[in-house]
DNA sequence: CTTGACTGGTGTACGGCGTACACCTAGCCT
DNA sequence: AGGCTAGGTGTACGCCGTACACCAGTCAAG
């Protein structure tokens, strides 16, 4: 009987294991070879079958990013900074796990259910905290996509990473120095930064540190407005 | 003579016509509808003959950024954070006219030399205003995409039309019922954005406001830590 | 003045993509 | 038993990027 057999070794496909194979597959070689055929030989099904799941690739991406976003924590009771804070260092962690959601999400053009739920229950968290409808509104506006994680490197590893599948850890590598010579002041930077052992150590800078570091400013220029009772009727 | 005909009538195609014909075709139709064989069609030239002045596609992407970050202006002297605040406020200005250049430039996995030569007169004018290699370093990332003019918004219209082409103005549009059911402090936000008439008309919240403020409070708190001679070696 | 190389536009063709549409099959309800 | 329906299949179309062979001028060297 082999039909059993098939029958067995195979589950049914569904929405939900469509996305799950989508998800890893992207995860394991990058977004731009995630394609509806190949997605279908993962699934061990003809490329059709998908759409009887999936309206079309955008909506499948779309279910992508909502299983994406689920990964992160649920909010913590408690102080508003704290609570923000935690919550995007965990929707980054999330992100480093699926380096190409980033730029999966800023090409849609209208945000998911679950991204906007996610982005109101962190209004809820600074509403919360005291803060004035104007001013969340603001403070969202200001956050950006740091709110869901990433910040918009320009010169991002992890965003290449994303492209080609797993990230290949690189050497130090400093600028060429034709490159240094004709750009001195990213050069110094860049340097200083590889150079500079105590805070950093091979791919020459601290990402989770950069990250931080850009979090704190906006969370301490927030919290510095929120508590003069900054409102937008009256200049910053 | 039609041959002489010919040849005055069609320019002789060269790798900035071919640049400055993609840049328009995107801004007017949208970046997923630039084509090889579109922007071929608008040169009146067969596809393949692009291919003599750029090596593929990426190559002309690539190209295309460049042109746009060459419609920045020059640094000005003066003050640090003036010159950088005006400095990022005209890169908004070339990015507004170029909905698509976002989308695009953060898709490239390396920045172009263009774009490295931008940010490297950003740290410059950082250098010049006293900041410390390592200061500046930190700054740039914390500035993020920002330097360049654009704010990674999750729910951005501007990036909407970068896909479907010329912006059509929307109807100031509250959230549908049900979104703001589901959604009540997002709802809350918007309806206060929306019904707040001194600041804000149209479609919702003024993006040019919500720039700066996010803008400025960035700028302030860099300056806050420069005046306080911060290092990564201390602690926030 | 011929010739041969070089530059730049052409034509054809291939493999991959998303997906419309017709089909088939198995299970279920009446 | 008979038909409905959900879900997997096969074929086909039009678009994409681009490899490759070709060909028309231009222009320098013989």
């Amino acid at each position: 009987m082999p039909k059993q057999a098939e029958k067995v070794r195979r589950a049914p496909l569904s929405r939900d294991r469509i996305l799950r194979a989508a998800v890893a597959l992207a995860d394991g070689t990058g977004i731009e070879s995630l394609s509806m055929r190949n997605l279908a030989q993962d699934l061990g099904v003809v490329p059709m079958a998908l759409y009887k799941h999936v309206a079309n690739k955008d909506e499948l991406v779309d279910g992508m990013i909502d299983v994406v976003v689920a990964e992160i924590d649920p909010p913590e009771p408690g102080d508003w900074k704290q609570a923000i804070r935690r919550r995007i260092l965990s929707a980054r962690q999330v992100l480093l796990r699926h380096p190409w959601a980033p730029l999966a999400i800023e090409s849609r053009s209208t945000a998911t259910p679950a991204v906007l739920a996610y982005l109101d229950s962190t209004v809820g968290a600074l509403r919360a905290g005291g803060f004035s409808t104007d001013l969340a509104h603001h403070v969202m506006h200001a956050m950006g996509s740091r709110v869901l994680g990433f910040s918009q490197e320009l010169f991002d590893a992890t965003r290449q990473a994303g492209r080609s599948g797993a990230t290949v850890p690189e050497p130090p590598a400093d600028l060429p120095p034709e490159m240094a010579a004709r750009f001195p002041n990213l050069a110094a930077i860049a340097t200083a930064a590889s150079h500079d052992g105590d805070s950093v150590v091979g791919p020459g800078c601290d990402d989770q540190f950069e990250f931080e570091f850009a979090l704190d400013l906006l969370l301490d220029g927030i919290e510095r407005l929120h508590r003069n009772g900054w409102t937008s009727h009256r200049t910053l």
